[in-house]
DNA sequence: GCCAACGTTGGC
DNA sequence: GCCAACGTTGGC
């Protein structure tokens, strides 16, 4: 999952323990969170827009999905006009901080790795909620603690 | 701050 | 349903 690192950080979650993620608004993204992510599921916290991008750290599904409120604050940058309060378009889930890693992990170094070659983050670069195999969330998990 | 990639909108 | 215009994402 990502998040941009100015907007909510792996530090701010760490402090917070718990955020919303509040905020998806493209389909894709809120179809893996509405129709594939479990109570427990672990998620690899992402830093965009990061100096340097990056995952930061882990953290865990602890919510089933509900609606994301923000769609309809009419003072909120993701307001959704088109949005009804009956069959919300937008959702998003809770999640709960496990760990920080030592230091984000670049992008060149999951680059490195033969198992991470099929990522979506290289091919769908703008997709903000992509599934890992469990294979890729080790082989990441695995560099990150190094 | 630039800009390539790409998702969305809306006229037809 | 096509596709041009437009807006956003996100690495650099």
């Amino acid at each position: 999952m990502k998040s941009e690192e100015d907007d909510v950080s792996i530090d701010d979650l760490k402090h917070m323990k718990r955020v919303a993620w509040y905020g998806v608004r493209n389909y894709q993204a809120r179809n893996y969170m509405r129709d594939d992510m479990q109570i427990g599921d672990m998620v690899l916290f992402y830093h965009s827009n990061g100096k340097p991008s990056g995952p930061a750290g882990v953290a865990r599904v602890v919510s089933i999905p509900y609606s994301d409120n923000t769609q309809f604050d009419s003072s909120s940058p993701y307001f959704d006009p088109k949005s009804k309060t009956l069959g919300a378009r937008w959702v998003m889930v809770d999640v709960e901080f496990i760990e920080k890693f030592p230091k984000v992990i670049l992008r060149e170094s999951l680059k490195e790795s033969p198992a991470l070659s099929g990522l979506y983050l290289w091919s769908r670069p703008r997709l903000s909620i992509m599934p890992l195999t469990k294979t890729e969330f080790e082989t990441i998990l695995s560099i990150g603690r190094k």
